[in-house]
RNA sequence: CGGAGCAUAGUUUAAUGGUAAAACAAUCGUCUUAUAAGCGAUAUUAGCGGCAGAUAACCGCAAGAUUACAGGUUCGAGUCCUGUUGCUCCGACCA
């Protein structure tokens, strides 16, 4: 690694590439909190994969790592090590508590870029892009007022946790949850239309819908009620009305509600039922609400649930919902739907054209509006409604329901969903030109990897709403918008936005909250309204998703030369079709109506070895800096390679074990070859194709063969067919077979034969093919073989290219061959019974006697002189005969005490009475040189 | 709960709808001029039969990774369809 530093090898391959085709990865940036964890390293490896490959590929491929530094884990790191100083975060000015962030995101990318290095990835290290300095903040703000200036941006409310006591925004992560206990009611809403329109039998009757919540407060904010199309709803008689519950929570409702008789043993009778129909009937249909004369709509939402916390206000308890649980049932199938209040109340609203209405203010006092109510504390107001319910009559039940409910995490007192101003990115303005739109084209254009992403992504923006932006934090690129202080007119204008991207990115974004209003925007800048001069900034920063996401612009149109709009690839795990993707689509359609990237390639998770998720608290992680310690990067990079990173990766010390293994199989193999490339000169000794050995040309050819595998599969991303397919080549062709075979003529010939140049050559040519072949994934292996690789001319094997494949047709060749190897295995499997019966020990103590059919006869006589090599024996004989048979005799002659294999001629030399006729000139040979 | 993906020997992976395969690990052997190496062989088991019998070995028969589980389509399914289970990711202030 010291090595590459010292010999800017990155700076010097993108030299050598200077005028080549771009290939651009544009490298998605991974979080500055923490060390790197092995998925991490898994996602930088495959990174390194492609930009190693695709530049011996001969593209000029630079990498540009990038580190995403704002947000919420950050803050909330930094908050926590305030309190332990007994500091808070209020109390400090918000550039003061900004300047600890970015001191900690520097340290934590400090370390993340060394970690990188270690994993042998090459790219920009110096100057990597951070979504925290000052060009690219400038950049994010400009991105924004493009948005503006295209008419995407709007300002709009939007439902989110929110604590009264601290009166703030929260986030999911901000919130904790406890039992809490709330009173839990049902309560009837009349059905304002007519209800024959349900069915015939209802006609005339005072029909209502039952709701169940667990929050009466939010009733003064109902504007719906949201049942599920496919469920069946019955319509109950009780009394002289009718009430519509789930016909499957009929019989709880009835025994909560007490309604129907009960017979003489008190249990209790079931209702007469006078109608069941589905959900979907009921859709549009409108109900009166319990005593504010206002309608209540009714909609269909595929999140209504029968019964559980799923169900009404309790989308509050979301997290506490995935996990499945037997709580007591609750609920009538029929949901109370506030938009102000709740985020899939929210979200159906929207659909259904509701008002995001919300009459609580920030201290969690009702509005104006609510009359009856107005000033008074939500929590407080909870009986005071439940009373108003039951005097009027709308209530049916209410009890006390001890349930999981959010909590502040710093006040630790209960938190609210309410609706508050946001910005927001319009998905579906602007007709064809909408966000919505334009990103379903791209997706069409773009290359998925796997292909199911196309679908994922797709889906995903079908149901995406509208991109809230805004967020009540102090980490980030503050949105660039001010406020009239005379007439409340919202300045978000481009050349506003513009004026102040260009103090960012002097300054950075610290600016907005290090100078006054007046020295952020243009000089005598007035109110176009009302020509005040006093204005106030925007307090809300940008969602750190729409930092990462104008990387497509802040960084691929930064760079001047080296990178490009758009991108070739995105290479993120799976969680980014949501996250990275989305936004970075939607950023560069804003910024050039395009999609950044032409490809995604996505890798699944590293799980421990039962695919379980890795966590710190059961033990099972495995770290990748350990690994690096123990075993070296390389194995690391190997594993990467192994497994099929498009689904979840396993990942524990047995598999790193075998992976080892099969390291020290690759080492092994360039070792071997390069201890007996020794002395070898290419630019001299190489022996000529057509002159060589029929045995090393089958290497040559096979070793193609699987070289053009290889190629194919990295240029196709399948790093693990090109690590099974190197891992097949050094092990069966290279290591059982061709090595094993020339062992003879590379000890015993004379240094300067042809025989043993031709077996050189094939060597030479497949060690230097071998080091390119391997050169992606084991980056300094292949690199440390290379440099030893005598008289070639790169520096390192990173400057070279790929080999390039002859198109040569060997297939008549490698049959032969393959067919002369299953002879061998036969014979092999009689040398080994041979062996055990005690009757030989080194094959070469062996005679092998063949009978076969005439046509393989005439086939192995035109192999007949290298057959006792390739059977690694002394002496082979051939016989026509019926059935194929092979017999093991002792060999004839005597032992050569060189070359071990044994000879009738051996001692026919006076000079070397001990050696074989083979063995003599060799030494002759030798012996010259040694005088000359 | 909803969306998406995955599941083949101890491990990592193969298998146009047509014989479930390879390598490694394991066990055993072998070489000692790739030596923290190389080469090769083997593969599990209740039972039945063969040898006068016993033991071991051997031979034959039969079964044998129930391709996560259960169904379905098909002459034929690891592969296609449906459901189930398990795991993973996503589901708007976690990245």
């Amino acid at each position: 690694m010291k090595k590459w530093a010292d010999a800017k090898l990155y700076e010097a391959i993108q030299n050598e590439r200077q005028n080549r085709e771009k290939f651009i990865l544009h490298d998605g940036p991974p979080y500055a909190n923490a060390d790197i964890h092995i998925g991490t390293a898994l996602n930088k490896i495959l990174k390194d994969f492609v930009i190693k490959s695709r530049s011996m590929f001969g593209f000029r491929a630079p990498y540009v790592p990038g580190y995403d530094c704002h947000g919420l884990p950050i803050e909330t790191h930094v908050e926590k090590k305030l309190a332990e100083k007994g500091k808070d975060k209020k109390d400090l000015p918000v550039s003061t508590f900004r300047r600890i962030c970015r001191e900690h995101a520097s340290t934590a990318m400090n370390n993340q870029t060394r970690d990188f290095k270690r994993l042998g990835i090459l790219g920009e290290w110096e100057t990597p892009y951070l979504t925290m300095s000052n060009e690219y903040e400038s950049e994010t703000a400009r991105l924004f007022g493009k948005f503006l200036e295209r008419g995407y941006v709007y300002k709009g409310l939007r439902p989110v946790y929110w604590c009264i006591h601290d009166q703030t925004a929260l986030a999911e992560a901000e919130v904790e949850y406890k039992i809490h206990n709330s009173p839990s009611i049902y309560v009837k809403f009349p059905l304002a239309t007519d209800p024959a329109e349900i069915d015939e039998k209802l006609a005339g009757k005072k029909v209502s819908l039952v709701i169940w919540t667990t929050t009466p407060w939010t009733i003064p904010a109902n504007l719906g009620i949201a049942v599920h199309p496919d469920y069946e709803y019955a319509a109950i008689e009780h009394g002289d009305e009718v009430l519509i519950v789930a016909s499957e929570l009929v019989g709880f409702v009835i025994v909560k509600c007490g309604i129907g008789g009960v017979n003489e043993d008190g249990e209790r009778q079931m209702p007469k039922i006078l109608a069941k129909f589905a959900g979907s009937k009921l859709d549009r249909m409108k109900a009166k609400h319990p005593w504010i004369d206002r309608e209540s709509l009714i909609m269909n939402g595929d999140h209504v649930t029968l019964g559980g916390e799923a169900d009404g206000e309790t989308e509050l308890d979301v997290s506490e919902a995935r996990e499945k649980k037997d709580t007591a049932k609750a609920g009538t199938g029929l949901v109370h739907t506030a938009p102000g209040h709740g985020h899939d109340d929210y979200v159906i609203g929207k659909k259904y054209g509701l008002e995001v209405y919300c009459p609580v203010d920030n201290a969690g006092r009702y509005m104006d509006d609510v009359e009856g109510f107005v000033g008074e504390n939500i929590f407080a107001a909870n009986p005071k409604i439940v009373e108003l319910m039951r005097e009027n009559g709308s209530l049916l039940f209410a009890e006390n329901y001890e349930h999981r409910y959010p909590h502040c995490w710093r006040c630790k007192k209960p938190v609210v969903f309410r609706a508050t101003p946001q910005w927001f990115i319009a998905m579906d303005n602007l007709e064809d030109k909408s966000l919505r739109a334009q990103a379903f084209r791209e997706i069409e254009k773009v290359k998925w990897h796997p292909n199911w992403g196309e679908g994922r992504m797709a889906n995903m923006f079908k149901g995406r709403p509208d991109w809230c932006v805004s967020r009540q934090r102090s980490w980030g690129v503050p949105i660039p918008v001010f406020y009239c202080q005379d007439c409340g007119e919202t300045i978000a204008k481009p050349e506003i936005v513009n004026h102040v991207a260009d103090i960012f990115a002097k300054e950075t974004a610290d600016a907005w909250y290090n100078r006054v209003e007046s020295e952020l925007l243009p000089e005598g800048f007035a109110c176009p309204k009302c020509n005040s001069t006093d204005f106030a900034k925007e307090t809300d920063i940008l969602d750190v998703w729409f930092d990462s996401g104008s990387s497509c612009v802040a960084v691929l149109e930064t760079r001047g030369d080296t990178l490009r709009f758009p991108a070739d690839v995105y290479l993120e795990g799976g969680d980014q079709y949501r996250g990275w993707f989305n936004s970075s689509l939607m950023c560069g359609i804003a910024a050039h109506d395009q999609s950044p990237y032409k490809q995604i390639i996505t890798h699944g998770w590293v799980v421990d070895g039962e695919g379980k998720k890795q966590s710190k608290s059961v033990g099972n992680v495995t770290a990748p800096q350990e690994i690096i310690n123990k075993s070296g990067a390389d194995v690391l990079r190997l594993w990467a390679a192994a497994v099929d990173y498009t689904e979840d990766v396993r990942c524990s010390d047995e598999i790193l074990n075998r992976v080892t293994d099969a390291y020290r199989k690759f080492r092994n193999t360039l070792r071997y070859a390069l201890g007996n490339l020794d002395g070898f000169n290419p630019e001299t000794d190489t022996v000529a194709l057509s002159e060589m050995l029929e045995t090393d040309r089958w290497a040559l050819a096979s070793f193609d063969e699987a070289a053009k595998e290889i190629l194919t599969a990295y240029e196709t991303f399948d790093f693990q067919t090109v690590y099974r397919t190197i891992y097949n080549l050094c092990t069966v062709t290279l290591s059982a077979r061709y090595f094993d075979i020339i062992k003879d003529r590379l000890y015993i010939y004379a240094p300067k034969s042809v025989a043993r140049r031709s077996a050189q050559t094939a060597l030479y040519e497949m060690t230097d093919k071998l080091c390119r072949l391997l050169a992606p994934i084991l980056a300094f292996t292949a690199d440390e073989a290379f440099e030893n690789l005598p008289h070639q001319k790169f520096a390192s094997v990173h400057l070279a290219e790929f080999p390039r494949i002859s198109g040569a047709d060997n297939s008549q060749m490698l049959n032969d061959w393959e067919r002369i190897f299953s002879i061998r295995d036969i014979v092999l499997k009689s040398l080994e019974e041979a062996r055990a019966a005690k009757e030989i020990g080194s094959s070469l103590e062996a005679k092998v006697v063949l009978t076969v059919d005439k046509e393989t006869t005439m086939f192995l006589i035109s192999y007949f002189e290298d057959l006792r090599y390739i059977f690694i024996v002394s002496q082979v004989e051939v016989h026509e005969g019926e059935a194929f048979s092979v017999k093991i005799e002792k060999a004839d002659g005597e032992k050569c005490e060189r070359c071990w294999n044994y000879s009738t001629r051996v001692g026919e030399s006076e000079n070397y009475p001990t050696v074989c006729e083979r063995c003599v000139p060799a030494l002759n040979e030798i012996e010259k040189l040694a005088n000359a």
